[in-house]
DNA sequence: AATGAATGAGAATTCATTCAT
DNA sequence: GATGAATGAATTCTCATTCAT
């Protein structure tokens, strides 16, 4: 899913900590993908144990026994599966429309962040059901992943408070706080889903973390940026702070 | 558990919803209060499939066979075992100190919920990780005893606001804000433990809440609590604003 | 298939390094008995890799399962059955009559012998190919076994020493030699019966035997051990000498 | 590894009994040997049941279709691997230097074929342990080469019979009894090596073999033989006898 | 001729569930 | 009511063999 990195510390992602009996590096990834696209669906519908290697494989359309040839392991598989999904969301991610305001550029980020979750609700939920199904070592993999993609949005947050729109804070604490806010929509959908749309609760999230956050120079910036997206401008706890 | 309901609705917390072959009712309690307690232990820490009837009934010291009279299926004991993990949480968040000051009670209430998170983090990440186990009926039992607990909590929220402390919000979303931040202790406790002691982490949750929704009036009386508390009063961000 | 010893050293044909998961030490008994007889005529006939549990299950008139209660693995399986044939080897062995004069208990030992080799060929064969098939921790054991076994034949030549009826020799080498030609009557079945019946056999050997080691005493003692057979006295090789 | 026989009867050592895809002579001897040579090491180390085609073609440095164009079989695989070891084993026979005082002969053929044994240990314990892992059909194959081979050592027997050097006696008994002692050396080398050199196991059997055979000439040959060695002479068993 | 990816039948092992005692 | 031995379907993983390139 990357190309080798010449270092010999596996990197987050990097899929060649799961061995193959099979050389050709092409083949791998093209292999590999064929059947975690079927892991992925398989397991987020009906976890890891319940589905069987057979399933994946024939809903790869493959044998069985390539599967083997693909991966040591069962658990094998899930962590490619599971490193399959991170990386989308990072890639995702990362490729999120990036403006130059700092308050905007954060919006992005949790914007994409949030749909991104919710174009792959059970992908999302997959990753906190089976990071226990791993071996140990596995899981740190996962875990590095995870920071990795994090990191995306601790920047745009940093870059706030080093403007001035937000102030000092523990960054690593905000950052979870809106990771969360989009994993939630995956873990809670069927309650929150009920209450607003991924829109709605985008802007509430944002809003709500802005609030809590701003500035008086953050303020301002938050009014243009509201402005500048046609919404009612102000909205009524800043004012109220005035 | 609880006498059984006459109404054919099964309530939150209802443990009459699995079948017992033995009739007499204090025996089938204490039963499977110990069957329970061994499941608990092993589920939180292997995992439901990881887990094995048999290791249950060693750790719970009854045969394999006792079991069967008290669960019809190995899901029912996944069932039991969540809804006595939620009743705990919603009992020992039920009897949180209750003071008469909206914002105190609310306060009171979040830093009880993360306390009980903390003293059974494996028991709060099963709820995650496990209720994709159940048959799909089932998960419907838990989703209840999540909003009877969630309810608890959104009381008080409604309190503040009515005492005009919190600007109006959708409350349910707000609900979900504080019981996630609760949760993700356990979930992310890997990483948020870097960061912070339980302590600051229910502290600096609750700051975050109130700064981002507290009325004129609401930021005063946070002033207060905080002073009751011997806090150095109101926090950076309240000057920022003032 | 022996009483527990209280020692916690195993010794050669204990059974109870192999663990049970069931209790009762009686059932355990019987039913390995039971697997084992129908795992010995199978790797017997068709080797250790070739037979399955399920065969050995279906002659044995019992669940694959039930065999996974008796025995850890396959291995297990086989490390009972070398057990039991070895055991079986010894019991008859040491049951063999008993005179008082030397030559003849030595003599008595070695036909009991080839006649167990005779009586259970396939059985003996066993011993040969399947002790690498066996975990090397395993092998131990069954090494232990072949020493306690040996020691009943090196008891009785060195009867014939220190009666003077041989000349002094390396032990050890001699009860190989002795040892070796019970166990080829099996291993070479399929040429050596072209030439000799088992009688046969078994008087050639020792006949062989005595003539390289008995003293002018010891010969004296043969010509008397062979009158009272009804043979026909001092062999060839003996007057040769004469 | 010979030239096809015109004859339909299949000789002892003759490779083309393994039917091969390829018709080029000398490169079907030349891939052989390299697939065999890997064959041997593994199947000795490891038995034939735990050894792959996957693996011997990775020690062969060649592909595993590779092999399947040389032999039909994995069973095939074996077959030349035994007649491998058989070839070598008897190659080496019978080259062992030639005297021409016929006790000196048969030493030097026992002397050659406990050598060779203990030269390549593993594989003469392979012939013991995989003969039953062949199809029936050729095993036959196998038990002619052993005769083949034995005939070596049996013509040696007979010419000390011949020349009145030992009494007369079933030479196909007392062939197998020098074979044995050599293969004994494998089989149970575990226990032998501890009493004896790779020497002295040697010069034990074959002193224990001529004490029971030789005539009166035949013990002063071989005082005169044991001399020529350099040995004390007449063992204590000759003298007892004179 | 040589390669090595792909196949799929087969085997060991596990474990929820039953049931005779 | 309690026990725990027995069951056998289900699942992971292996590996001899094939075949397209």
């Amino acid at each position: 899913m990357k190309k080798k990195s010449p270092s010999t510390v596996p990197r987050p992602f990097d899929a060649t900590v799961v061995k193959s009996q099979v050389t050709d590096v092409a083949l791998v990834q093209r292999r590999r993908e064929q059947i975690v696209a079927a892991a992925v669906e398989l397991f987020s519908v009906q976890g890891f144990y319940r589905t069987t290697i057979q399933e994946i494989a024939r809903k790869a359309g493959v044998s069985t026994g390539l599967i083997y040839q693909y991966a040591e392991t069962k658990e094998d598989v899930l962590l490619l599966a599971l490193m399959f999904v991170m990386e989308r969301f990072r890639r995702e991610l990362e490729s999120s429309r990036d403006g130059t305001e700092p308050l905007s550029r954060l919006y992005a980020a949790l914007d994409t962040y949030c749909r991104v979750v919710d174009r792959h609700r059970d992908a999302a939920v997959l990753a906190y059901r089976s990071t226990m199904s791993l071996p140990r070592e596995y899981r740190e993999y996962i875990k590095q992943a995870e920071l990795a993609t994090n990191e995306l949005m601790a920047a745009r947050i940093r870059a706030c408070i080093e403007a001035g729109l937000f102030r000092d804070a523990n960054v690593e604490l905000l950052t979870y706080r809106l990771v969360l806010h989009a994993h939630a929509w995956s873990l809670k959908y069927w309650r929150l889903s009920q209450f607003a749309t991924i829109d709605e609760y985008v802007d509430e999230g944002f809003d709500f973390f802005v609030h809590a956050l701003a500035t008086r120079k953050g303020k301002i910036q938050y009014g243009r940026f509201l402005a500048s997206r046609g919404k009612p401008a102000p909205e009524p706890a800043a004012t109220a702070t005035g």
